[in-house]
DNA sequence: CCTGTTGCCGAAACCGGTTTCGGAGCCGAA
DNA sequence: TTCGGCTCCGAAACCGGTTTCGGCAACAGG
């Protein structure tokens, strides 16, 4: 039988029409057979769900679009500024969520902006054109503009980190604090005095949280808080080389260092080898992240890891169930990173050897590495 | 006035019943004023487009989609394989397309895949549900699976680089080959008579081209060529470091290294610190990619850089030529690598120093890091 | 003045779905 | 037997666009 539509070629969809000439029943009623309404029976239910199984049949996502007014599509906007160029997990993330979100027949739809600015007016456009039923936003800021936008517009949106005003918002984070404060305690263990911190952009919201558990980690351990110990704003490996050398010029520098970032704690190794310390013997270095460089820096870097496909994949299925209205409290949630041991940090220099290197109350450590 | 449909709240698309309810034309009129039909008069195609613009009309694509058969959305499908995790460029590129893309009002859809066979049944099932329209094809093989299906199915695709069998195919891709042989006429020029070349995944197409061009280089300046100085399959900086020892430890040793991957040459670097060899003096190296590492290494590395953001830019509105049915010819394109001379090659060892450093028979040189 | 183009627009079908409405059967109860 | 209610499906409107078709008016040519 030749084709009845142009479509060149082996193209062709079998449509809900060809599905209800099929079965000897109105595309109404196969859309609703299809669709789950409670006023159709159970046996031509089944007879349309075998047929559709067997002709194969997919709705055409664009046309049940326009009646229903969802585009069955997760939106993602993302940051192209200048210093979010480096993005080492973008494909595990972009992978987490495609594949939850192609699980469910949606798709992922994928805008750029250059600015803050730019990125509110983008969110607003795909709203405007029905392109996206909902957006996941990243790097969340403490006080967040796209965050007030999608609230005023009613849009639905899922969080990957925290924000300041939590209402009428769900999320998926990565516990820092807690790996701060873990960092912190597992220096102490190995003996460490004086620990300071590196932290990351703090207009983010991430580094006040970060900051916070590593000063939890303190005064868990009975450590005084030395304010001069804490330097922030270190997201690349320069301005880590330049915060762990102002920390280790200090008359009375630590002995270990915990960074909020990888790359910053890249850095801080450089700025000790510029000053003839070695990593893990005479400058313990503790961070967060989990990116490759990490593990086969010289030597390898002790860090929390963060699993960020499973990143993805988790905040699209928060998204979708907070599409279908599910209630806010059951869509937040708060995860930890996992320790990867290696060779940053051990115990302080002039010390006895102890019993043993890398005991201290930490999380049960894990090896493989990514 | 109270807002006829169920929308919540402040949103309202207004749509093509409003313009022509407001214009008193009928919709089909204004449809084919909008399209540009001949058979509207010049007159009311401007007010039309005048109303459209002031009411701030803008037509939903989905709607569109289902009589057109165009979705109007472009379609990548990275592979997340763990090799490919690490893609620094991936936000630019992703820049660069979603940009080009929206300025036609078109959208971006990304899918992933976690090997070769899935990408193709990915690329499948996005072709079979009308998803997109076209497809942006990066890191092509010289015989590539992709291509094929895509081929097949006649559906629209541009390559980010070449193939082998180049029926039907249009493409954008920056001259590996060409910035190979500069290299090597770089480090000739400067003095050097044995180079070494480091190659990259020899599945991929730009690996025999970059290879080609190495050769294309030791001709031109006069040098033999020594198969002992070829090594490949080094995309990772630790492979880099194993294929540029294997190098480095030969009875004759090369004095320069040209490598297809910024990645690999930092390897090198590796292998030649362990062998107490200094990058620039005793060993120069040349590169290729400009990955921001390249700019923070010690020293700061020789590199061919490309331009990410004008490629993804530039494939895109290949790819909507290419949908429009343009002719093949005019979708083909190769533009070079543009070189950024920085401190990891000079002249070879052991010899009296020339006029001036960095002076070979090169492109001109550009400053400026990333 | 009549006819044949041509320019321009209205009317309506169409795309592939969803959703509302109404009614045909079948059942049990009065 | 009649009536009411329930189950289940057909018919048709609808979503927001595009595209085909036909016809009315104005104009030109004979």
């Amino acid at each position: 039988m030749a084709l009845s539509k142009g479509q060149s070629k082996g193209r062709y969809r079998v449509t809900i029409n060809d599905l209800s000439r099929e079965l000897g029943l109105t595309k109404g009623t196969v859309s609703r057979a299809l669709n789950g309404y409670d006023d159709i029976s159970e046996s031509t239910r089944t007879r349309v769900a075998r047929a559709a199984e067997r002709m194969g049949y997919r709705p055409l996502a664009q046309a049940q679009a326009i009646r229903t007014g969802m585009a069955r599509a997760l939106g993602l906007v993302l940051n192209a500024g200048p210093d979010n160029t480096h993005k080492p997990f973008l494909t595990d993330f972009l992978d987490g969520i495609s594949r939850a979100a192609s699980e469910e027949g949606w798709s992922l739809s994928i805008a750029t902006a250059l600015d803050e600015q730019d990125e509110v007016a983008t969110i607003a456009r795909l709203v405007a054109e029905h392109k996206v039923d909902g957006f996941i936003l990243p790097r969340t800021r403490v006080s967040d503009p796209r965050i007030d936008l999608l609230r005023d517009l009613e849009v639905p949106f899922v969080l990957y980190g925290r924000t300041g005003d939590t209402e009428g918002c769900a999320w998926h984070d990565i516990s820092g604090e807690d790996a701060m404060r873990d960092a912190v305690l597992r220096l102490h263990g190995l003996g460490h005095q004086r620990i300071g911190f590196v932290n990351g952009d703090s207009g983010f919201n991430y580094a006040p949280l970060r900051r916070d558990g590593y000063l939890a980690g303190l005064a868990e351990a009975g450590l005084p808080h030395d304010p001069d110990l804490v330097r922030s704003g270190a997201i690349t490996p320069q301005q880590g080389m330049a915060r762990g050398g102002e920390l280790l010029d200090l008359p009375n520098p630590p002995t270990a260092i915990v960074c909020a970032l990888d790359r910053a704690a890249l850095g801080v190794y450089r700025a000790a080898e510029a000053r003839g310390l070695r990593i893990g013997r005479d400058l313990s270095v503790i961070a967060y992240d989990g990116i490759p460089e990490a593990a086969t820096a010289t030597p390898p870097l002790t860090t929390f890891a963060v699993d960020t496909r499973a990143a993805g994949a988790r905040l699209a299925k928060l998204l979708f169930a907070r599409i279908r209205g599910a209630d806010l409290s059951h869509l937040r949630e708060v995860v930890p990173a996992h320790l990867i041991a290696r060779g940053s940090d051990g115990p302080p220099p002039n010390t006895e050897p102890g019993p043993a290197r890398n005991t201290g109350p930490t999380p049960p450590t894990q090896k493989g590495e990514t």
